[in-house]
DNA sequence: CGGATTTGACCGGCGC
DNA sequence: GCGCCGGTCAAATCCG
């Protein structure tokens, strides 16, 4: 899409900037040069002074025309940025379109398949039941889809909330059918599967510090409760998306415990309405999230199998982390952003893109710069099935601001990375790894790698 | 005045 | 059965 010239276009080699940075250079050569010419003719005759009087006259006029040059510079630059932007963002935008779009239809054909092979699903869970004794970990994932009807009473439960069976007594069943009531409906209708009682399900956390109370997504949330969570001073606020009516999609956002600077966002649902470019970043990378997460957890027995498998592939100069929990009650994939930028891998000046016009939050252009430069080394991933594992992990030293995860999954890699590598995990857990990580479950650095910003 | 937030009450699950 | 806990509701309150 960009021509090879444009690409480059932060790069330090790059003709437009050195032409930019090196003018000026000279011209303050020739100011001093023209400076010491008039000391060192003081006190002369008074055509010494005529000729230094002219040259600097001339010394002038080139200024000017050279600074009336660089300012066109300057402009045409600005324009030119002011176009890769637009471009930019118009591929962003369109790129999280059709991440969301697939991700809608993997999940529809999932739904069919499922169906197909609901006989065949559960005939394997029975051999696996009769082959170890685990089972807790297997029954949230296969219960994952409601229309799995097997003998896993404890998940049932799990999914008719209070909410549902408030509502099944005291609402009008008439009332709007909302996506977040799907569950109330499955069970009035047990057989029918909706993807969004099954994307309620999978979780999404995502860790970044920050010190507003809430990162900026890009989507209307409306808080509907608080409450002190146990281990926790500090409270657990529930949000839910307003921006349609009955989107079932809710967020819970609480500060870590160990450190309170760092802010946990955990996402469920999905979004039953179109979205803006700022929200669709986010949304389809954590649907993406699900998505894999369910799909993969139901294709691979060695996952199921092994519930408390600990499987991390952190590559040197990773900055940033995706963990997958499969503990109860919700498979949750926790995106850890609070890591520190490895310094090795600084090698190019960080760039901007265009924010969203709905960010409500600073935007420091440091910040920014961080956030991209920590989104294009997305590169390592930890797979944690160990209960507990995903938030107790010790504070880091500096790390990414909250208000830039946006801008980090606002670039169409962050979902590309995070789905190819929960997507690897998953799927990969029979695949033998050459990593010398002792850890059965590492992910192939090469395959991570090939995803890191450069 | 309408929408958002706060906050105590309520509910169901779960462990003892 | 009881208490704890996470999650939600809904009346009261706040705010633009």
């Amino acid at each position: 899409m960009f021509p090879p010239p444009e690409l480059d276009f932060f790069s330090s080699s790059h003709p437009t900037i050195k032409k930019e940075t090196i003018p000026p250079k000279d011209h303050h050569l020739h100011l001093n040069t023209g400076l010491q010419l008039v000391i060192a003719n003081a006190g002369s005759d008074q055509s010494t002074l005529d000729d230094a009087a002219s040259s600097e006259a001339e010394d002038k006029r080139a200024k000017i025309t050279e600074l009336a040059q660089l300012q066109e510079d300057i402009q045409r630059m600005n324009a030119e940025n002011q176009k890769l932007k637009e471009m930019l963002s118009h591929v962003s935008s369109n790129y999280a379109n059709l991440q969301m779009h697939l991700a809608a239809l993997m999940q529809q054909q999932r739904n069919t398949e499922s169906t197909e092979h609901e006989v065949v699903e559960r005939k394997l869970a029975e051999e696996r039941k009769h082959e170890v004794g685990v089972e807790t970990v297997p029954k949230q994932f296969l219960d994952l889809g409601p229309s799995v009807s097997n003998s896993s009473s404890d998940e049932r439960t799990r999914s008719s909330t209070p909410q549902n069976n408030k509502k099944d007594k005291d609402k009008d069943p008439d009332s709007e059918s909302q996506g977040w009531d799907s569950n109330k409906l499955q069970k009035l209708n047990p057989p029918q599967s909706t993807p969004e009682a099954t994307m309620r399900k999978a979780r999404v956390s995502v860790r970044a510090r920050s010190e507003a109370p809430m990162i900026s997504d890009g989507c209307q949330w409306r808080k509907y409760g608080q409450k002190m969570a146990k281990g926790n001073p500090c409270p657990r606020a529930y949000y839910r998306c307003t921006m349609a009516v009955g989107c079932p999609v809710r967020k819970q956002v609480q500060r870590c415990a160990e450190d309170k600077t760092i802010l946990i966002t955990t996402y469920e649902g999905t979004h039953n309405h179109p979205l803006p470019p700022a929200a669709m970043a986010m949304a389809s990378t954590t649907a993406a999230a699900a998505n894999m997460l369910l799909s993969g957890s139901m294709s691979s027995a060695d996952g199921i199998m092994n519930p408390n498998l600990l499987a991390r592939a952190i590559l040197p100069g990773s900055s940033s982390m995706a963990t997958l929990s499969a503990s109860a009650p919700f498979p949750t994939v926790t995106l850890d952003l609070t890591q520190n930028p490895n310094p090795f891998h600084l090698q190019r000046p960080p760039f901007h893109i265009p924010f969203p016009p709905s960010q409500p939050h600073t935007q420091l252009p440091h910040v920014i710069a961080q956030a991209l430069y920590n989104q294009s080394k997305f590169s390592g991933l930890q797979l944690s099935q160990d209960v507990g594992s995903t938030n107790s992990q010790a504070a880091r030293p500096q790390a990414l601001h909250a208000d830039t995860v946006s801008a980090i999954t606002a670039d169409p890699n962050f979902t590309a990375i995070l789905t190819a590598a929960i997507s690897s995990i998953i799927g990969g857990t029979h695949h033998t790894n050459n990593n010398d990580n002792t850890n059965p479950n590492v992910i192939n650095s090469a395959t991570i790698g090939s995803f890191s910003g450069n």
